[in-house]
This record gives C-alpha cells, structure tokens and sequence, in this order.
DNA sequence: TTGACTCCCATAAAATCCCATGATATCCCT
DNA sequence: AGGGATATCATGGGATTTTATGGGAGTCAA
C-alpha cells in the first residue's frame, strides 16, 4: 500500500525518488507505476497498472457515448507508465509537471490504493482545507466493513 | 497498452513517426496495427488487430441484415493494416487523412485498448470538451468507488 | 519516364543508463 | 546501550542510446 508523506527533490531533468516504500511495494507486486492527471485535484496521482487496467476495461462495460466514458478516455490520454532508473526515480512528464504545477519539490501523498503527488504549495493548501473541514464538521464517520450487494 | 498523448509530425509523405511506447506494445504483444476510420469522431482510431478480430466476430453477432452490421462491415472496409518502416513510422493512407482532415500534425492520443490520431485543432476541441464535462458533472462515479470482483 | 511507394542512411534533440557521493538509517558486536 | 561498520536512500552529472524527423536512392507499375 501507498502510505505516508514525503518531500522529494525534482532535479533539472524533473527527475524525483520515489518514496522508497512506494518503490518497494511496486516491486514486490511486480507492478508498472502509471502516472496521470488528477480528476479532482491539481496534483498527479500514480497507481499501479493493474488497477489502471481496471478503468480501461470500465470504459468498454459503459456506453461508448457517454459523458463517463469520454472523461475515462481523456483520463487515459493524460497517462504515463513509468519506470524507476537504477536508483530509484522517475522522470515526470513534461506535461504532468505543467498539470500539478511543479517545479523542484513534490509532496508524495499515500492514500492506499494510489497515491498523489503536489506542489508544496497546493499540498499546503489541501491540508490547511483539510484540517478546517475536521474542525466544523468533526471527523467523518467511517464505516469500515461495507455490505457489498 | 496505449496510453499518453503526443504531437507528432506529419511529412510530406504521409508519414508519422508512431509513439515509441505504442509500438513497443504492439511489437511485444506480436500484434498487427489496424487504422481505420472511428465511427464517433472525425479521427481515426488504431488498434491491434486481434481487438478488430472482436469487432468482426461482434457483427455476426448482430442481425445480419440490420443497419448496425451494415455500418461496421462499411467500418471495416475502411480498415488498413499497416507496419512500421526502421524508424517505427507508418504512412498513413489518403483517405484516412481526409476523413480526420489531417495536414501536418497529428495528435495521438491513447485510450487504452486502442488510440486515436486527431488533427491538432479537433482534438483541442475535444479535449476542452471533457474538461468542460469534468467541471460540470464531476469525475465519473465508478473512479469514487470502484467495486474490485 | 513519370509518379508513387519502399528501403536505407543521416542527425538533432531528448530520454535513458551508468557511475559517484553525502546523508541517513540499520545492523551488529561488545 | 554505545558506537562503529554497513546498507540504503536521495541526489548530481556525464555518457550513451533512442526517438522523431528529413531526405535520397532504388523499385515497380502504368
């Protein structure tokens, strides 16, 4: 799984580490990394390729016409499957770096499944709006064994 | 899988140099290249050929003499099987650069199983289409929670 | 012989590989 | 538990390979 925070260099060639347990856990799941556009957010968000093969076989199961599966094939175009150097980093695409507005430093972000990667400014941003949401609203409540029907 | 988006030149011969990731995948998976003519949009759609060999098998699927398996035989009439010269470009034929009005560019955008080819100014168009759905509607629901079975 | 198509070679820019290093963390032995 | 030895991590930069692209020589058919 993809967890914890961590702040990385991005060097002149917009190469960055990956967290070593991000790596770690992609290889011990011999998975590709995909990188891609964030629907919701300004920021990239990497996952495994297998779970990236889980949306591409979505768009087939829905209607060609769709707005759904138009946004899914967008959402395709805008991803890159990437791969560590010997040492373990990766270069992010030209175009993700415009996306998530990065320059030399990304905030790795896990959250399970995938994880995001930020501007220090945007991270800052999502994480004060965060905080400010626990503190009106009082933590969400969780229900952690779902019915799946 | 194809994936990512690039901008790549058409010459004067009709040539473009295919997105080095594309081909790998289809070089590695031992598979023929299809064009032909998407049957949504004004671009035209490339796939391996074992994915057209599904489409076919679909139109015998179909009513015979119905107006559905009367437009995919047209579809695949249209179809062109291509290849790659030494430097991993193909040419692509006069009708299919008319029919997605191409001059000089082409964009290649990958959806996954397949990709499109679109001439610069259309896929613009497309593209500011999804965004513009994206804010309306937001993401699509099965990327929020995803069933895994 | 002219036009269309296919090979083949050339090249600049970009991506990738390879080696190096300081900093941090981990191990291990007493 | 201390403290040095060792491994791992994050980072830098040069060398090499690949990519995208241009253009010419050979080939085949009308």
């Amino acid at each position: 799984m993809f967890l914890s925070t961590s702040h990385n260099k991005i060097d002149l060639k917009c190469r960055v580490s990956i967290p070593a347990t991000y790596r770690l856990f992609l290889e011990k799941s011999e998975e590709q990394l995909i990188l891609f556009k964030s629907l919701q957010f300004k920021c990239i968000e990497g996952t495994s390729l297998s779970r990236m093969q889980r949306y591409i076989n979505a768009i087939d199961e829905l209607d060609a016409m769709s707005d759904d599966a138009f946004v899914l094939r967008m959402m395709m175009a805008d991803s890159f499957e990437t791969k560590f150097d010997a040492s373990g980093r990766i270069v992010i695409p030209e175009t993700l770096m415009n996306f998530a507005e990065l320059s030399n430093k990304a905030v790795f972000m896990g959250i399970g499944e995938s994880f995001y990667v930020w501007s220090p400014s945007e991270y800052e941003k999502q994480y004060k709006k965060s905080k400010q949401i626990l503190e009106e609203k009082g933590p969400p409540k969780l229900i952690l064994n779902k019915k799946t029907e």
